[in-house]
DNA sequence: TGTGTTCTATGTCAGGCGTCATAATACTGA
DNA sequence: TCAGTATTATGACGCCTGACATAGAACACA
């Protein structure tokens, strides 16, 4: 997260993530993320000629690899990872932000989704890319982890689709018990699906 | 849905919700919503005196009520209703308006909570207001359904947010896909919920 | 019929927005 | 040193927003 050595426009991209994350995409402006990244106002037109709908777009995939890119991070930093483990790191994430920073910020890619998918339709496909970048490397990892490919990729939707949810909730009741409820109520299901074929069978009987 | 015999009022908060719905709290003006809703516009102040910030509270609360109301309405529509059923319908509802209206609306309460919930306290509050009413009919049908009361309040939690988040990615991606998948996913593990204790412990061995 | 209240109509205001135009400055390579 | 490019600085424009002021119309009720 240092932010001395990156470039202007690597600074007002991040700052447009940061503002996008807490106040939305609408009420985020451009002169906002010039001030916020301390980066001169001329440099807008330069670097993002597209005007405003470039710099979110951007934003948009900044956050998508920041996502994508945490995934393995978790998995390198656990002994005996499991499917529950992976998504109790993901959701964790957010619960020691909200604790330590509050429930001002969410998901920069659920923002840019309420705001601009019914109305700017070049973000709209940045944010299925960034999902979809997202959603990868999470059935990737479930299938190291011994899920069936074929159920790999519905649970990664699950997975994101509730972690999505429970921090909507959160943010609304200010409370991080729905991320913790989310966790422990899909961990078992998670880790289920790692079960052998053979097992499966036995259990449904 | 019927329309031609509101008030002005009630049409004005009516009108805010579809607008929020498609391009969130803040790109939705006191102005488009006096349009939408053939309402004029000396009556803004009059009925709503709070200026905007009361009248998306009210859409907030409209919206918590609509869908709060709508579960007991998928119960009584099913002979046999199970857990996986009414979740099947909550999301069977949106697939529904996805396929017929298009994905160019989503959820008020997640575009509320988007744009609201770190600057205007009030609305904050009232989002959070409108999760619990909502969460609350979900638990009393699981308890109604059998699922263990200690339970109940937790797979509600889950339910909401998987639905939110699946919302989320479908009109991202434009495909009900999300909408399907976290419902064939979760059903199973509701309607095990149901199993008596002897059951659950003889699954667990 | 009169009178007070509820509702509607319309104009105005200050402020913020994205975008553009224009110019000055800094840097790079010959 | 000089030219050419990259970057920064600053002002302006038209538009939209929420809020307000003021007056008029519609209505209920005595």
């Amino acid at each position: 997260m240092a932010e001395g050595d990156r470039s202007p426009r690597e600074r007002m991209v991040f700052s447009a993530v940061q503002l996008i994350r807490r106040e939305g995409v609408t009420s985020t402006s451009m002169r906002d993320v010039v001030e916020h990244a301390r980066a001169p106002r001329g440099s807008l037109q330069h670097y993002f000629p597209g005007g405003k709908e470039q710099l979110v777009n951007e934003a948009v995939e900044w956050a998508a690899r920041f996502a994508s890119g945490r995934i393995d991070r978790f998995l390198a930093g656990m002994r005996r990872p499991t499917p529950s483990k992976l998504f109790s790191a993901m959701a964790g994430q957010w619960v020691e932000e909200f604790e330590s920073a509050g429930f001002g910020a969410g998901c920069p890619l659920a923002a840019a989704t309420i705001d601009c998918a019914d109305s700017t339709a070049s973000t709209r496909t940045a944010i299925a890319s960034g999902f979809a970048c997202w959603q990868r490397p999470v059935g990737q990892a479930l299938i190291g982890l011994g899920v069936p490919a074929r159920k790999a990729a519905s649970l990664a939707v699950l997975m994101i689709s509730a972690l999505e949810g429970a921090i909507l909730l959160a943010r609304a009741q200010q409370d991080t018990a729905p991320l913790r409820t989310v966790v422990r109520e899909l961990g078992p299901l998670l880790d289920d699906s790692v079960q052998s074929g053979a097992a499966v069978r036995d259990h449904v009987r």
